[in-house]
DNA sequence: TGCCAATGTATCCATCGACAACATCGAACC
DNA sequence: GGTTCGATGTTGTCGATGGATACATTGGCA
């Protein structure tokens, strides 16, 4: 092996997401990922100033991600506002199952508590996206007679808690055994309505996401 | 000083407690509080096995808390399913702004993945709660056409993320710097109306409940 | 009175984060 | 081509922590 090992910061990140994802947040050592990648205790310090810093980097490319499938959905969800809302929520309970290790990595209390401005620009725009979903669903006539700061809240509470109980494992028994992608979506509906979005049949496909709809349509 | 503290036990739970709400659970270190309570570092140990077990004993009397709250509120809000059941997420939240540091010992992923018998039990009497609160006001006229699982589900996720809105100070500027208690209602308005709440009027109230309603009320 | 279980103490060890001094590599520059 | 220097990795160290074990003290009970 060469003195130096290429691209140890990225290798970090990645080794991080396989700890969080099979032993938790609290799993990850600096020391722990420096001996899984054959590098000495210390050189890891050359890529993350301490430990907070390579989660706060993680929690980044959650927000990044989570948000880029929020964007993705709304998009395939067409042109009604109420739809477009409604796939923000489900997108991101979406991205919680698919990638739990970035969702914990998101919501741990020892990487929300850190400051750190990156990091905090890109939850800003993860809610600026959900609220102005929100406000724009309401103006298509979502709860109209709501408080919108009540409806953003709302939709946050539920996003967050619908996500929360779909990836946490230690929920799983609560759901029971039933079909969680089924049961997500009759969770969603309780948020927003599907019966209330305006047109289902005119809405654009893609092919990846016809197969993911095909249940929902039943 | 004697040789034996007296109550360490207790002491240790309750300066955990204060931790807690001052820096976190991160912060929570078994030398620590033997240092704060002035006694030897493995004194904590005649007590608690290791750390996770001291938390797992404060999550259990978060869950004790949370669920007597719950019961409460339930029991003040009369005898109608869904105000009832409305009052079961109200008075969570309530709980988790009131008690934070049981509210974040509850939640904290290190407890959470802890495998502990009480702590299960605990956790499963107050799911059940809202279970069965979900499940009555359906009965009642609540959401009638959900597939019960899902109207649970999304019990649960509604109250688990609004609380988690209001008690984590993270979130306090995405709600803005209005009043938190009348948002809380207007978010728990979109969960269970309390329009549809069948007697507000015929509500029984306590002293101590009327003066917090009042605003609400307005 | 004397024994004993409960409770607290004194030490020791491994791991971890953090820091500092040193080593190696490669690329830019002359 | 050789030199210099910044980026990157290594080694050694320190203090804090969790965890374990052997020992000391206390108070209650037989």
């Amino acid at each position: 092996m060469s003195y130096h090992h290429g691209n140890l910061r990225e290798a970090l990140l990645r080794r991080a997401v396989q700890v969080i994802a099979d032993s938790g947040v609290e799993a990850v050592s600096l020391r722990g990922l420096a001996r899984d990648l054959g590098v000495s205790h210390a050189a890891p310090r050359r890529h993350f100033a301490d430990r907070r810093a390579l989660l706060a980097a993680l929690a980044q490319e959650g927000f990044r991600r989570s948000l880029q499938a929020m964007e993705d959905g709304a998009r395939e969800a067409g042109d009604d506002p109420i739809a477009r809302h409604r796939a923000l929520g489900r997108s991101y309970v979406r991205f919680a199952c698919e990638d739990p290790a970035y969702f914990r990595a998101i919501n741990h209390p020892e990487v929300s508590d850190l400051v750190d401005h990156e990091l905090a620009a890109a939850k800003r725009r993860w809610f600026t996206t959900l609220r102005e979903g929100a406000e724009a669903a309401q103006r298509a006539g979502w709860h109209p007679e709501a408080d919108p700061q009540a409806l953003v809240a709302f939709s946050v509470a539920a996003a967050m808690g619908a996500a929360t109980l779909f990836a946490d494992e230690r929920w799983h028994g609560v759901t029971g055994g039933s079909d969680a992608e089924k049961l997500a979506d009759d969770v969603l509906d309780l948020v927003v309505h599907r019966s209330r979005t305006s047109a289902p049949r005119a809405r654009k496909r893609t092919a990846s996401r016809s197969k993911r709809n095909e249940r929902s349509a039943s």
